[in-house]
DNA sequence: ACCGCCGGGTGCC
DNA sequence: ACCGCCGGGTGCC
């Protein structure tokens, strides 16, 4: 792995090695021999590895130990260079041949500085290798001679360590304090690059303004950015004026000359102004970043247009023009040398083949293969309505998953422009010659791009796009580099990287890769993520609605991956931005919005360009059209509720309501059920006394099923999000099983119930049963309709009449309503379909495929429960919403709402919300309103809000005590 | 390193 | 002198 020749490289001004004898196999050890100048790739990864599996992540819950002032030795040695101010990395060297206690001097680039001083490096080594504290370094003053200089160390570590690392510094001989003497303090970034104490930098931001700041950091990342660019002739599709733009931006991130973020040109050499940093050659490039715009903007397009029109010098890639508009022509098939072959292979041929695919795969799911059809379908269609826009043509979908045909074109034309095509896929040469771009994605979006590509790019012009996909894809380096796209999963990708050195998609050198959804790879220590960090690219983009899906944390997996120096190493990251930040230094956050603001783009549907809407969407009108209950509804409705008042309020006078908790809900339940239909009703099991375990869990599994299956979107009050594996405690209440668990784990057995306090134990936990328990008892014998679907049926037999082609999503969350509401719609001779969570993958697909499909005798009606489906729903074939109950969330509504009412909808959508009056759904929704309030109000407020005592607030307010 | 340390040369004033 | 002192060689871990 190390060569001894190159150690003595690095070592030009002694003949003696360094390191006794070259044998030393450690990689802790011997990768500094590979401190080579070009190689800082390599070198920051294995600090990066360094420092993230021997030494404590920089946990926000540490805090600084105390300061030193030490000396680093051996200057001379080296080659790495500091400057004043610049912070250093510490990294132990345990198998070093003269000092198992050595700790090695880096610098940010990594290149070795020296070492500490032994003394000192004694106790540092005893204090890291036991985790007691990270120590950081700062250079004070940069290098006075030649053969050491001072570095100011800063140890962070647990409070509980605190004592340990200062006994274990005295008993050397050193004394650690609390400031480094004699020197004054500047500008607060000095301050804090200094490792200086924060609290006597400007008073650090408050926890609300943190969270304000955070949450408006992917804000209005477009100003600046409103320079519009046509794309290359091949795209057939006209580009939206926000496309336009965000493709002018792609364009000039991918051919701009500016330095990196951060960087400055000071007389002839290259600073970088965060970290004090100075080279002579010029930083490497970032070309690329993160395209964040809001989902439905069209990223994907844009990407698409980048890709034909932004090769290189700025010119569009150079396309083959087919003759024959005729798409079945332009099939070719593979022939790896190169070889000009236009004969169209026999479709029943490849229909065969695609059969095969179909069952040859069997790592993933069978989805892509479903929409296979999809694309084959929607691509005639598409010929036929468009002129022709075909690219691939309809059969190399399938021949693609069989993979034993792809769109190698005529070689002639393109084997000569892009001459060295095959070159730099072999020999990895510098890379100027590199064609290919790689598109990563999750699996569920890949036959969307499929499609788009097909939809996007001109008919005549043939874009060379290869899916490498499924068990018999080419894993040929050269068939991949001479393509124009290739297009793989994350799976696929991670896989190849795992199982085998010899993973063809990193041996490509490739134009670009683009990784759609990057948020899903934000586990550095994820395979995914390392096979992604390893690809080598010109260009590197990064699309995503979200890119920071939960901390600042995610963020610097994306850095990595643009190779954004220093920011790709973990620990600059953390001590430049991330610990700043989350300490409330306004310099440290300052410079993140810099440095986002340098790299990404984001609009939202709401952002506007020069005052107007980037996205006209039809407008959206919301009714509530109230329900009045019939005479014996309202019957049943009030002795239901008058029972459970009683009962309520009871709980309310013992204060027992939290333990109760799952009874109350209960309640709650039937009474909207209720509101809906009578039929909806469940049996009920009272709140009796506990019997014996077994018929106790019985009544467990009955209350949660019914919290679950209730379609309500329960919370889990101690991580406040929709409940994940939900189970139910013997004291009734239901929470994540993670979360839970944390809190049994982390109290033992004195733990408790976070909300009525019982004592609660992990072998107590009731698991939810499973869903389809208790399946259609509802649509038995004798049907009776309801207010409520009456009032829907008269809605929709109106709307029939006045305009057949108008389809509706009847929405409901209570999927047992669903099947009752089935059962008028087939009597009025209504064709529908169905979308709930029960529903296979590929059963919602055809739901969906179905649903949106326009030709007549289609569906016009989409039952859809209300949590059914990812955010990426695209239901625009509808433009009439029922929702048929209320929420507790209303964010679930609108959510709901904007799977018909995104882009795409051609008509004003309208929504008809049912409430019935004088009942617990008009409660809800003035709870409804309150919440909303509360969150246009402030975003910090949730957790300052105490969860239990809002929700016995709720409960009041529904059963009006 | 314009130091500290080592070890050889040297030795009254 | 089994010392002190001088001055050259030397120098990270």
């Amino acid at each position: 792995m190390q060569s001894s020749n190159k150690s003595s490289n690095i070592n030009p001004r002694t003949a003696a090695p360094p390191h006794g004898p070259s044998t030393s196999a450690s990689p802790r050890y011997a990768f500094i021999d590979f401190l080579d100048v070009g190689g800082t790739m390599t070198i920051s990864q294995e600090i990066a590895n360094l420092t993230e599996d021997s030494v404590q992540d920089l946990a926000e819950e540490n805090v600084q130990i105390g300061l030193i002032q030490g000396t680093v030795v051996g200057l001379r040695y080296y080659t790495g260079t500091v400057n004043r101010g610049e912070m250093v990395s510490l990294v132990r060297e345990p198998q070093n041949p003269y000092d198992r206690n050595a700790v090695m001097v880096a610098n940010v680039y990594g290149r070795q500085v020296g070492h500490i001083k032994k003394e000192l490096a004694a106790p540092m080594a005893y204090i890291m290798d036991n985790n007691l504290a990270r120590v950081e370094g700062v250079v004070p003053y940069g290098q006075t001679n030649k053969f050491s200089m001072a570095v100011n160390l800063t140890f962070w570590g647990k409070e509980e360590n605190r004592d340990a690392v200062h006994n274990q510094m005295r008993h050397h001989g050193f004394k650690l304090g609390t400031e480094f003497k004699g020197y004054t303090t500047q500008t607060s970034l000095s301050r804090s690059l200094l490792g200086l104490s924060s609290k006597m930098s400007a008073i650090p931001l408050t926890e609300e303004e943190l969270k304000n700041a955070f949450d408006k950091l992917f804000d209005d990342l477009m100003e600046d950015k409103t320079r519009e660019m046509e794309p290359a002739e091949a795209v057939y599709t006209s580009l939206l004026p926000h496309q336009k733009q965000a493709l002018s931006w792609m364009t000039s991130r991918e051919n701009s000359n500016d330095l990196p973020p951060f960087w400055e040109e000071k007389s002839g050499l290259y600073f970088n102004v965060l970290t004090n940093f100075a080279v002579k050659e010029r930083p490497e490039k970032v070309l690329g970043g993160i395209l964040a715009d809001d989902m439905g903007l069209g990223k994907t397009l844009t990407t698409i247009a980048l890709i034909v029109s932004n090769f290189h010098n700025g010119k569009p890639l150079p396309l083959e023009q087919s003759e024959g508009s005729s798409s079945t022509c332009k099939m070719k098939s593979t022939t790896k040398d190169h070889e000009e072959s236009n004969e169209a292979v026999s479709s029943s041929h490849l229909k065969r083949l695609h059969a095969d695919g179909v069952c040859a795969d069997t790592t993933e799911e069978d989805v892509p293969l479903k929409k296979a059809k999809t694309t084959k379908k929607t691509v005639k269609k598409s010929a036929n309505t468009k002129k022709g826009v075909v690219l691939l043509d309809d059969l190399d979908f399938a021949a693609a998953l069989e993979c034993s045909s792809s769109q190698v074109g005529p070689a002639k034309k393109s084997a000569k422009k892009g001459s060295g095509t095959g070159k730099v896929s072999s020999g990895g040469s510098g890379g100027s010659g590199a064609r290919a771009t790689l598109i990563v994605c999750p699996l569920s979006v890949l036959s969307n791009w499929l499609d788009q590509f097909e939809q996007h790019i001109r008919a005549d012009v043939t874009l060379k796009v290869y899916l490498y996909y499924g068990a018999e894809r080419k894993r040929s380096v050269k068939l991949l580099s001479e393509q124009d796209v290739v297009l793989t999963t994350y799976n696929v990708l991670s896989s190849d990287f795992g199982n085998k050195a010899t993973s063809p998609l990193h041996k490509v050198n490739w134009l670009r890769v683009v990784l759609d959804e990057g948020h899903v790879v934000r586990n550095p220590n994820a395979l995914q993520s390392k096979a992604v960090l390893e690809l080598q690219s010109e260009r590197r983009w990064i699309l995503s609605g979200t890119p920071i899906q939960n901390s600042l944390k995610d963020l610097y997996m994306l850095l990595s991956f643009l190779k954004l120096k220093p920011f790709d190493v973990k620990e600059w990251w953390s001590r430049i931005i991330q610990r700043p930040v989350n300490m409330g230094d306004r310099v440290g956050l300052k410079n993140l919005q810099v440095l986002v603001k340098g790299i990404t783009l984001r609009r939202t549907k709401n952002s506007k360009v020069a005052g107007r809407m980037l996205v006209q969407l039809p407008e959206r009108r919301v009714f509530v059209q109230h329900v009045t209950l019939s005479e014996e509804e309202r019957e049943e409705y009030e002795q239901v509720r008058k029972e459970g008042r009683k009962i309520v309020g009871r709980y309310f006078e013992e204060g027992t309501i939290m333990t109760n908790y799952a009874d109350v809900l209960a309640i709650l339940v039937r009474l909207r059920q209720y509101c809906c239909h009578p039929g909806l009703v469940g049996k009920y099991t009272g709140a009796d006394d506990p019997g014996t375990p077994s018929e106790l869990r019985e009544r467990l599994i009955n209350k949660i099923t019914l919290v679950l299956n209730s379609g309500s979107d329960e919370e889990c009050a101690i991580c406040l999000d929709s409940l994940r594996q939900p189970v139910i405690t013997y004291c009734a209440h239901v929470y994540c099983r993670p979360c839970i668990c944390e809190v049994i784990q982390s109290e033992k057995e004195h733990a408790r119930c976070p909300l009525c306090r019982a004592s609660i134990k992990t072998k107590e936990l009731v698991e939810y049963p499973g869903e389809e328990t208790q399946a259609g008892a509802a649509t038995g014998e004798s049907w009776r309709s309801s207010s409520k679907v009456d009032a829907l049926m008269s809605n929709l037999l109106r709307l029939r009449n006045e305009d057949p082609t108008v389809k509706s999503l009847v929405v409901s969350q209570f999927t047992r309503f669903m099947d009752l509401i089935e059962v008028p719609l087939r009597e009025y001779g209504f064709s529908f379909t169905r979308l709930d969570g029960t529903m296979a993958q590929k059963n919602r697909a055809k739901a969906i495929q179905d649903f949106q499909d326009s030709s007549p005798g289609s569906p016009t009606i989409m039952l859809l429960s209300l949590k059914a489906g990812g955010v990426g729903l695209n239901l625009t074939a509808a433009s009439r919403v029922f929702m048929m109950d209320p929420a507790w969330n209303p964010a679930a509504e609108d959510q709901c709402v904007d799977r018909c009412h995104r882009l795409g909808q051609s008509r004003d959508v309208v929504i008809t919300k049912f409430i019935v009056k004088d009942s617990v759904e008009e409660n809800m929704v003035k709870i409804q309103k309150k919440k909303q309030e509360l969150v246009d109000k402030a975003f910090g407020l949730k957790k300052s809000q105490d969860p239990k005592q809002t929700r016995i607030e709720e409960i009041r307010a529904l059963m009006e005590i």
